[in-house]
DNA sequence: GCAGCGCTGTATCGAATGTTACGATTTTTG
DNA sequence: CAAAAATCGTAACATTCGATACAGCGCTGC
């Protein structure tokens, strides 16, 4: 199996610095294209510098950006060989009515867990998975309903989970508790929010676990994120569909509810007797 | 449209000497593989000079080989974004990180769409279509941000739209606001919770139009509803899942978008100014 | 709390690349 | 058939790019 840079990258990825996973990141966020670009611009697109860049290709075992370059371009030229490069593919829409975005969103979410490793997931579930470690949620304007969801489900598994809402002047007043082994969750698709980048910069400072669900274009916020999700949100519509971000939230809901099964079941029945 | 360096090519090469064509034919050949390579790689695989290869770009258009390449790169990469981008990424089922909810999820959805015909879907958009009708949203406690999240986009596209949320007397005050044209969209999923019926009852008695989103087991306002989607739920989790009944969210706002095109561009083009 | 290690960015250097000038050769035209 | 125009390749040039050394920093382990 010596195909694939992406499967080479997926392997590889939970092994790498923080620096290099955010390469790793942008350059699966938008395969392959940003690869064949230049050191420079594929750093400043990653928010890191050249070295990395340099320093990551060397890590998946190419010898310099050239040989990494044309592995790209080789995999490319098979690609768009294979009769499947044609505009207008026949769609396998089994029946049904099924307006035109709801096959995109399908793909979307498909695409966006083949860029998700089942140990990124675990990674994420087990920094949840502190009890003593607090949870914070946040989302934009259009993805804090995502993170609402999110946090209506975690405050019944686990303790110490907070959904900030509201004014802005109220976030901040909540960087105060935030500590070094706190967890921080942010929603923030394009358009992204300033106002979120500079929250996620001072709890970036504070120490805090940052985990960002962010789409494909990754947030400005990915530099602080200790672990990104980039979701597809591309459809045919005047909007982004934030529907891969939602299952992944659904994802990381159902696999921490299974980890904490015992802790969360004991609190759930306490809960109960509690109405 | 600035369609396509392929179409720039055969539109010129007749006009093209001997030299250059022999350069086109070689792009087209490996298209575009080749013309990301470097000048001397590609006048090599072409059988002629490194000016010649220059010359051949500059008569496209470009200014330089670089501006060349970036819109090779720019193509490829709008192609690699919509369709079935497969082929050369790891496969769905030979690397399934996926992890066991995701398939029965897609399905969910899936299933979902086999029993909402475009006629209905047609139907509530044309209901929400209607700005002098007022559009009150609310959900449930795990779905509530559903009705959020719908409700961040139709405040954008059309007036008179209300998110309820807080207390439960806040709603029952909302109630004297609600008249025969007025469409209540809500969100209840089991369990079903006993005030979001005694609500939508309410709400029914005064000639309110009530859209339903449930689970396939139907929630008791379905009695009240106008309308119900029943969102396929199941999945291998102790949650139910609402990625399908999410995905239908999506889908009426993007059709509802549409329908309100001109209107709501207008709407968008005045809020832009506000800022 | 301190020392050691690993990671990352800045600055620099060398190399490879794109670009241009010029002359040889072919093709066209009167 | 001759002269002029055009095309193309060789070679030198300048620029950009990739690569490397080094120093600062945070983190880990003792």
């Amino acid at each position: 199996m010596k195909n694939g840079v992406a499967e080479l990258i997926s392997d590889r990825m939970d092994t790498m610095p923080a620096g290099e996973r955010r390469a790793a990141h942008a350059l699966i966020a938008s395969y392959p294209v940003i690869g064949l670009k230049t050191v420079a611009e594929f750093s400043q697109a990653a928010g890191v510098s050249s070295p990395t860049i340099l320093r990551f290709v060397a890590r998946l075992g190419f010898q310099n950006y050239a040989e990494f370059q044309a592995a790209l371009q080789d995999e490319l030229a098979a690609q768009l060989q294979s009769p499947a490069s044609r505009a207008g593919l026949p769609q396998p829409s089994s029946r049904g009515p099924a307006p035109a975005t709801v096959e995109p969103t399908l793909e979307n979410i498909r695409e966006t867990f083949r860029h998700v490793s089942e140990r990124q997931i675990a990674d994420m579930v087990a920094l949840l998975a502190n009890p003593k470690a607090a949870v914070f949620l946040i989302g934009g304007r259009f993805t804090d309903p995502l993170a609402r969801y999110m946090a209506a489900h975690l405050t019944i598994i686990r303790p110490n989970v907070l959904h900030l809402a509201g004014q802005e002047s109220n976030w901040r007043d909540r960087l105060i508790d935030m500590g070094k082994r706190d967890v921080l969750l942010i929603f923030d698709i394009r358009r992204y929010q300033e106002s979120l980048a500079l929250f996620a910069e001072k709890a970036h400072h504070r120490g805090v676990h940052i985990v960002l669900f962010t789409d494909q274009w990754l947030s400005p916020i990915a530099r602080f994120a200790r672990h990104v999700v980039a979701g597809r949100t591309a459809v045919p519509s005047p909007w982004d569909s934030s529907a891969a971000l939602f299952v992944v939230a659904e994802t990381l809901i159902g696999e921490l509810t299974r980890r904490l099964e015992t802790d969360s079941a004991r609190r759930i029945g306490e809960m109960e007797k509690l109405r």
